[in-house]
DNA sequence: CTGAAAGCGCTTACAG
DNA sequence: CTGAAAGCGCTTACAG
């Protein structure tokens, strides 16, 4: 492993110099073909593998790109951010890029306890997965990378994001509701939590405002307290004839607690979700939702990060990626 | 981002060699204290950030490790490689590594397609995370990069693996079983797909023959067909009072068919799992089960991998890590 | 305790 | 079409 064959051992076996070694194997047009072939030729028959760290320290560029994310994203019954973290690296190497991939604990997080990748310039640019804490995000932001902002934004950075439209989507999904028939709506969330979940609410309202139904505190439901720690939902006397939930999980719950009251979903109440997860198959009956295009958004970022490294931090703003509807069996139709 | 402060700055600033500078930085007892401190002060002033491609060069070290993963290890139920890929990353984090990861795509399997970071030499070692094609952990050897298998072997090629003990948890398990009056128990899942179906099995096998117990062909059940996909499981006409499953997926749907046959588990039949997965929970009852030690593999395989790497290519051979049994509610007591 | 020299593997700008 | 020179940011071995 220790000695690997460089361009130098290339060139002196054919006599020529390790420019020309160079030039050829990265197709030049410089160099006769019939040159370029005997130089490759040889490169694989001495068993040649390019090395990267000349370049890296002469362009002053890893050609690798830090992805961090916090650990609460990884859960049990969290399959999204791996799915958009595959999406992202898949579309990096596509680019030429590599992938250095930290799931940072909550005590790291805590401790503002930065990745050796970061510490050491051994990244060209940074990939923030999911909100984390504005000290965390701050102190990363210290290193001055160029950054994006998966799945979230912040408005207190002016950092380019890729999000999800998660307004849009709720405000489609409600509309199906209520093309269904449905006027008695309610919302499931706390919609204090987190950026996206006000988001999804507000895109339900929309929908509410847009077709005069009212909108009725009593059905704007907690399913988590204000620091994303799930709490026990707890039903209004009256019910709504249907539910919009923040997403899969409290859609699930949500069922739940309706199943153990002895309704029946979607035959007394409808229950919709968002983010298909497994939650949304798992349950009895399946569950109603809305796919995020984790492809697009890992495609998106990707092209994004890497414009911004080449191009010398170009600005993007923020860049929504649709949802799409995914029907299952938890919606019942009133007309 | 493009002009950072290097150590020859730092040198010039203070009038100084970068000798001296790198020394001091690096907390070396050549320098004197005053000296050092006045350095990392002065460096903190400049804003300065360590810059790894130039030792990477020197060293022809990357101090980076990458991690090749399936992507069929990572559906909607897979929670156990994300897991087992943080605990793994955070360890070499620790001893002062960066991680690479990259899932790769089946079609990216099928084709052969290697990683940017090991076609440069971006990584100074592999860990090759849950058993892949062999073509393509060929395919990988090939660049001889030092490797270690995570959480599967492969007689095939003698490559040092960290696994867990598989034969020794289906083992405890279908003892404690016995242990609790049990002697007709069968086993789910299919011994031909996997070397740790086989390894599962033949642990619950010693437990039988230990206690003289016979094994019964019709209480084999498989699970999958040998391409590991799931295939409905067929219950036997004379049910055993325990089932021995090979994952939790496999005991979730093996208690959904047996309560679509009007049977009660566990007061019928006791069921147990392994993995610890979210369907241990989400089954009801909740499933009795065995949860690696992942945490212990991520830190045995990272420790493993840097000796590899700055010794010389040590070999371990295959390095067993013990599980624990969780007890749930799958489970009845006989006796 | 401090520093001048050499070199890691590559690429770019330039000369021929 | 080919190549000599310079340099990216660091560290090691050595001289003083």
């Amino acid at each position: 492993m220790n000695k690997r064959v460089t361009m130098k051992d290339i060139a002196e076996k054919l006599g020529v110099s390790k420019v020309t070694v160079s030039k050829a194997l990265k197709d030049s047009p410089d160099i006769s073909s019939s040159l370029k072939e005997k130089i490759i030729k040889t490169a694989q028959e001495m068993g040649y593998i390019y090395n990267a760290k000349g370049r890296m320290l002469r362009e002053n560029l890893t050609y690798s790109i830090g992805v961090i994310s916090s650990e609460k994203y990884y859960g049990k019954d969290d399959y999204f951010y791996i799915d958009l973290y595959k999406h992202l690296s898949n579309s990096l190497e596509k680019l030429g890029f590599t992938t250095t991939f930290n799931i940072i604990s909550q005590s790291d997080e805590n401790d503002l306890s930065v990745p050796n990748a970061l510490l050491e310039q051994k990244v060209d640019g940074v990939v923030i997965l999911g909100q984390m804490s504005l000290d965390y995000i701050q102190k990363i932001l210290s290193y001055n990378y160029p950054t994006v902002f998966l799945d979230f934004y912040c408005d207190k950075f002016n950092v380019d994001c890729v999000i999800t439209d998660n307004f849009y989507a709720t405000y489609e999904i409600t509309n199906m509701l209520i093309e269904q028939g449905h006027t008695q709506i309610g919302f499931v969330g706390n919609i204090y939590a987190t950026s996206s979940i006000q988001d999804r609410f507000l895109g339900f309202y929309k929908a509410l405002l847009e077709n005069k139904i009212d909108l009725n505190k009593d059905w704007i439901i907690k399913d988590r307290d204000d620091n994303n720690n799930f709490i026990d939902i707890i039903l209004p006397k009256n019910l709504p004839t249907a539910f919009v939930c923040n997403c899969d999980k409290t859609a699930y719950l949500t069922i739940e607690k309706l199943k153990s009251r002895g309704y029946k979903v979607p035959d007394d109440v409808s229950v919709v979700g968002f983010d298909d997860s497994l939650h949304a198959v798992l349950s009895q009956p399946k569950i109603t939702t809305v796919r995020v295009n984790l492809e697009e958004m890992g495609r998106r970022t990707a092209k994004m990060m890497v414009e911004k490294i080449k191009q010398g931090e170009k600005h993007y703003g923020k860049m929504l990626i649709k949802g799409k509807i995914i029907i299952r069996e938890s919606v019942k139709a009133l007309k």
